[in-house]
DNA sequence: GACTTGACTAGAC
DNA sequence: AGTCTAGCCAAGT
């Protein structure tokens, strides 16, 4: 029967962790796309998964340094989170160019910035 | 187990 | 460049 034992250990940890994992790996000065960071959590389509992951902000995870495929903050300028990230992300040395980030420079891969 | 929701993405208009 | 639609996936109810 294939009827799977479900165990702890077989369970794992749930996408959503592993996320977290992904992104507290995002070195200071540097972004990644929801898409990035999914794919490099082994599910390359959940973006939303990711953005979801990140509703529930973690402590101690650097989830400022997450922007979507645009290079802008997926909040809104107006709140308090979206200050914050984008004062965080200029703390770290991120350059915001045109109130957007060029991912082609602080996109993971990116040598420049070091 | 089906329905709803969401910090996404890419393509079309 | 801005707006709309469709596809996507996982978690919560």
């Amino acid at each position: 029967m294939r009827q799977r034992v479900i165990s702890v250990a077989d369970e794992g940890p749930s996408f959503t962790e592993r996320v977290y994992t992904v992104v507290h790996g995002i070195p200071a000065g540097r972004v990644a796309t929801y898409g990035q960071i999914a794919e490099m959590a082994g599910r390359p389509r959940a973006a939303r998964q990711v953005g979801y992951a990140m509703h529930r902000c973690p402590a101690n995870l650097p989830w400022h340094r997450v922007v979507n495929a645009q290079g802008r903050l997926s909040l809104p300028a107006d709140s308090s989170s979206g200050l914050a990230q984008r004062r965080l992300l200029e703390a770290e040395g991120v350059v915001f160019i045109g109130g957007r980030i060029d991912l082609a420079i602080h996109g993971l891969g990116s040598s420049a910035g070091d």
